[in-house]
RNA sequence: GGCCCGUUGGUCAAGUGGUUAAGACACCGCCCUUUCACGGCGGUAACAUGGGUUCGAGUCCCGUACGGGUCACCA
């Protein structure tokens, strides 16, 4: 038979006990958190048991295609580092990893099912199938089995008058079954809750469920990782498993990212894919890193993990039973977390073009502001409207020259302003150091605390309260002919306001 | 509605019969500081609920409530 010839060859290319994973969605969309995140967990699975990570696409759902979603899918998995040891595009000994590209096996697979009494063709027009049944506002459908009960000679009258006809799984009226999650534990069903659901479409496409179970077994996967909505088909699954005389691979069921208590994350509400996230402003490490304790808990406090360290500390039982809730102002922490630790030369190369959107003018220094920014950012996007004011003084309000804090009003900003300006015009060294030096040295000889010059000083070279940095390195990245500029502007507006 | 699953602070969560019920984010206060931030210190805040079992229950059992999933020739 077919399946012994695939299944030994299978045998002989993929290593005894290898732990083998897979993600496999459908290209019907963009790459939602929750796609991202089974992702993740699907390969460090495979990574933490040293075995291979598998990319399947699951198309056979010829109406609902996408295009372009295929390639979503390769791109964020690549930029996450989730590198796929098997896939369509890089191959493998057990393809091909398309499923329309493998259509001709499922009919064999459910022939083969029939002749072992477990599925039978039924040739019921789909509206027949329905049995519908109001039960209190709610309905029930269940397939009443009919063509299960069809004779030889039925099957053949049928076949012969070429009427189109499905193939669906034949569930036992009788008993439970009972199948083993590695987060949920065992669950039992009654057999008679189950439906004998489509294996092989009118179009001759598998369904998921049938496809699923074939190709995980026919490519070796050991632990099948998915989303609970497929927790009550688990059961079938099973059975289809045992109707073939397959090993069980381990499930492992993993609850939904929410957008709320009650709704999961979706494209419908607006939630934010992968792509979103990064057009955002945040990198992708810290999304990786959220999205990894987001339903799962590591052993111990560390919070922050490369995905290398993941790799290493991943362990299914830190996995949730329940829905989380997925929170931007934890990922903004982590961003900002990632942000500060990185490398300066790569928060320059990330942050300059943001910086480039609001700062035009070629003698500001990106790479200098940017050293400002990396300890004061959350998020990239953030960026542009924290640093317009290098390129132009933003008309502002008198009032800014006022703050309690260092007992600083218009009267003595402006008081120090023309004590400084000239200090400051007479360096010809325009360091950090030689405008400290020289504020500060005013500070001292008035008896002053030091921000009683540096506030307004900063007041007006930047002319808002929240700068990114301080009144020195303002001046710095500004140059001496700007600066001066500018607080002789914030000293004619004090002396004008006096009057 | 049937079936399945879940329920620890606002959020993520530790906890596997005996803990003052961790930690993180957020929030508040103080300190540091030329602003904001960072950092440091401190604080508010939780076992859904009712019954059992037990010397003892967040941890085990049952009911209730609430929430989620599923009931497609979608995945």
């Amino acid at each position: 038979m077919k399946d012994e010839t695939w299944f030994d060859d299978m045998e002989r290319r993929i290593p005894k006990g290898e732990v083998r994973t897979r993600f496999a969605p459908s290209p019907t969309g963009y790459m939602h958190v929750g796609n991202l995140r089974t992702a993740l967990y699907t390969y460090l699975i495979a990574r933490r048991g040293g075995g291979k990570f598998i990319l399947r696409i699951e198309d056979t759902d010829q109406g609902r295609y996408v295009e372009g979603a295929e390639e979503a899918i390769y791109q964020t998995l690549r930029q996450c580092g989730l590198t796929h040891d098997e896939g369509p595009d890089v191959g493998g000994p057990v393809g091909p990893y398309v499923q329309t590209e493998r259509r001709g096996l499922y009919g064999e697979y459910a022939e083969r099912l029939i002749a072992r009494g477990h599925a039978y063709r039924c040739f019921c027009e789909k509206s027949e199938t329905e049995a519908e049944e109001a039960v209190e506002g709610a309905s029930i459908r269940k397939y009443d089995g009919r063509c299960s009960r069809l004779s030889a000679a039925e099957i053949q009258a049928n076949l012969d008058a070429g009427k189109p006809y499905v193939i669906r799984q034949k569930i036992p009226t009788e008993g439970k079954t009972t199948f083993h999650d590695e987060i949920f534990g065992d669950i039992t069903v009654e057999n008679d809750s189950l439906d004998d659901q489509v294996l092989i479409k009118r179009d001759g496409l598998p369904t998921y469920n049938f496809a699923n179970v074939v190709d995980d077994h026919l490519m070796g996967i050991t632990h099948v990782v998915r989303g609970t909505e497929y927790l009550s088909s688990a059961p079938k699954y099973n059975l289809l498993y045992e109707g073939f005389g397959w090993e069980i691979p381990k499930y492992i069921h993993c609850s939904p990212v929410m957008r709320d208590q009650h709704n999961k994350m979706s494209k419908r509400h607006g939630d934010p894919s992968y792509e979103d996230l990064i057009a955002q402003g945040y990198v992708t490490e810290a999304v990786v890193n959220y999205v990894a304790l987001l339903g799962w808990a590591p052993g111990g406090e560390q919070e922050i993990f490369t995905l290398a360290e993941l790799e290493k500390a991943f362990d299914i039982h830190g996995l949730s039973k329940s829905p989380a809730i997925f929170d931007i102002a934890k990922l903004r922490y982590f961003n900002s977390a990632y942000l500060r630790a990185m490398e300066p030369s790569r928060f320059v190369a990330i942050a300059e073009p943001y910086i480039r959107q609001t700062v035009k003018n070629p003698e500001i220094d990106p790479a200098q502001v940017a050293a400002l920014l990396q300890q004061r950012c959350e998020v990239l996007t953030e960026i542009p409207e924290k640093v317009d004011f290098f390129d132009a003084l933003p008309d502002y309000d008198v009032a800014l020259y006022t703050n309690k804090k260092s007992k600083t009003d218009a009267a003595v900003s402006l008081e120090m302003l023309r004590a400084v300006r000239p200090l400051l015009a007479a360096l010809d060294d325009w360091t950090d150091e030689a405008l400290l030096a020289a504020m500060v040295g005013l500070a001292e000889r008035l008896a002053v605390k030091n921000a009683k010059v540096m506030w307004p000083v900063r007041i007006s070279v930047a002319g808002k309260a929240v700068t990114p940095g301080g009144a020195v390195e303002l001046c710095r990245i500004l140059g001496k002919d700007e600066t001066l500029r500018r607080m002789d502007v914030g000293i004619a507006m004090l002396e004008g306001a006096r009057s």
